[in-house]
RNA sequence: GCUCCCUUCGUCUAAUGGUUAGGACAUCAGAUUUUCAAUCUGGAAACAGGGGUUCAAUUCCCCUAGGGAGUACCA
């Protein structure tokens, strides 16, 4: 019978959830739904000098906004550090470990020699197999790891297969610093461990860390865990994400307007993927999902697609799940962008528009920047574009369906519809020589959602005053 | 430099020892339409190159090229 899977996303806060980092996380934890197991969230701040809380803030707050909810506490790997020299001990006393005398200075000088004479830059293991009664007096030491020098190393990895590293390449790395602390490549085998983790879902990058990793596994006589090695994600240049395209923080997604969902449905696609199944819930996600579907090369991440997704989700969305979202989102946004200013009887406006407004909006801010003349002051802006549409012809029709309009005994979107189609016959114009005019004045823009509706939502009195203030101008 | 990984339309990807190499995004054309979207129809678009293995390779193996990762008293 085998036992319960036990996934874990551990980030280092030394900056804010990028791309990569939720997609790795996304996995986890979709392997985790599947498998019935658990999915644990540990944070690997054990470099004090960069690690930081807004940092820790972020991670948290992203996963909470995908809706990546793990189990249990979050485990702060610093605070494991005792445990971690502890094991870092009692290596030391197997022989499994040994004290490095060698300084920062001593060190760089070595393999900068190493380098010009073209030999691979790993520690020599000057402090091997030499005698520590040799040592300065008092002089500090790190603690390396004795790695095995012949044969070699294997990874039996789910992604990559079998992966092979000569042990002569794999050098003795530090596993406690001269202060005393534990470097990553110790802790991240003893945390993983003792939270009973049994697959270990991470980032391309880990690969060569899996050879090294495997090698104390070994020496502490601890199963293995299943690795999966995930290809990483690029830019659309193909070269290493940069700020420039992609490599922003998950909140920064948020701010762009992008739904939780579409980020977790375009995200799920890249690197993975279920026949030809492009746009499903998460929840599918988790039905399908296997280690063995990963595929083995890295992406590009591409701004279109997600676009294109989110845009499907917003159409989804419930006008009222829009609402929250945008309400939601509000407060991230810059103050002249934002919604900061409605009332409440402007956001009851904004829920009778969004029908219209949805059809045409790929994320959020579009949706926001849609719906900005329903807000707007009259005498309210004409775009360049609009005002080429308001002729003296033009105006001229606006007159004659203004007075129509206002006797409009009931203003409803069929009834005005209606009264435009009365109104384009009796002008003897077709629809669209009333409409564009009209959407002109009513929203200053030549774009828009469908005019009948926009009149609808503005209610009577406001489109009627903003069709007179154009239709009797000069 | 050394070690490791990767390579199907521009992008994300599917499939297969024998197929017109499929889908999605983007793109182009058309339809629809009060604008823009959305929607519908259609088009163009890929097996990195070279060797093998085989009756047959995009598929299996090797090499080359290109891309990426690692090579810290960072994680």
């Amino acid at each position: 019978m085998p036992g319960k899977v036990v996934t874990r996303f551990a980030p280092s806060p030394t900056g804010f959830l990028h791309i990569g980092g939720a997609r790795t996380a996304l996995f986890n934890w979709v392997y985790a739904k599947a498998t019935g197991g658990e999915f644990l969230l540990r944070i690997e701040d054990t470099d004090r000098a960069r690690s930081t809380e807004p940092a820790i803030a972020a991670i948290l707050d992203g996963l909470k906004w995908l809706g990546l909810d793990w189990d249990g506490e979050v485990v702060f790997q610093f605070a494991r550090a005792e445990r971690h020299a502890e094991i870092a001990r009692q290596l030391l006393a197997e022989g499994k470990a040994y004290r490095c005398y060698a300084s920062p200075e001593e060190l760089d000088a070595m393999r900068e020699r190493a380098r010009a004479e073209g030999r691979s830059p790993v520690y020599d293991g000057r402090w091997r197999d030499r005698d520590p009664a040799e040592a300065p007096e008092g002089a500090p030491f790190a603690v390396r790891f004795k790695a095995p020098k012949q044969g070699e190393t294997v990874v039996e990895d789910q992604v990559q297969g079998k992966v092979v590293f000569p042990n002569k390449d794999l050098d003795d790395l530090i596993i406690l610093r001269s202060d005393g602390t534990p470097t990553y490549n110790l802790s991240v085998v003893v945390d993983d461990h003792d939270m009973g983790v049994t697959h270990i879902i991470r980032g391309d990058d880990h690969l060569t860390n899996a050879g090294r990793q495997s090698q104390i596994y070994a020496a502490l006589g601890w199963d293995i865990p299943v690795f999966a090695h995930v290809p990483l994600i690029h830019g659309p240049d193909g070269a290493k994400m940069s700020k420039r395209h992609g490599a922003l923080g998950i909140d920064a997604y948020r701010a762009m307007g992008y739904l939780p969902a579409a980020m977790l449905n375009y995200l799920a696609r890249l690197g993975w993927s279920h026949g030809d199944d492009e746009i499903f819930p998460i929840e599918k996600m988790v039905e399908w999902f296997g280690l063995d579907s990963l595929g083995q090369s890295p992406s590009r991440f591409d701004f279109a697609k997600l676009e294109n997704l989110n845009g499907h989700y917003i159409r989804a969305s419930s006008d009222a799940d829009l609402i929250a979202a945008l309400r939601d989102l509000s407060p991230h946004l810059p103050q002249e962008t934002g919604l900061a200013g409605l009332n409440d009887a402007d956001w009851r406006k904004l829920e009778l528009a969004m029908p219209g407004l949805k059809e045409r909006a790929k994320t959020l801010i579009e949706l926001i920047e849609g719906a900005r003349f329903l807000f707007a002051q009259r005498p309210i802006e004409i775009e360049e574009k609009a005002a080429k549409l308001l002729t003296r012809d033009a105006r001229t029709r606006l007159a004659s369906f203004h007075a129509s309009l206002a006797r409009l005994d009931d203003w409803t979107v069929a009834r005005i519809e209606a009264a435009a189609r009365v109104q384009a016959e009796e002008l003897g114009v077709k629809l669209g020589d009333l409409a564009q005019p009209l959407r002109a004045a009513l929203t200053g823009s030549n774009v828009s959602p469908g005019i009948f509706e926009v009149l609808f939502v503005l209610g009577r009195e406001e489109a009627l005053a903003r069709i007179e203030d154009q239709a009797t101008r000069d």
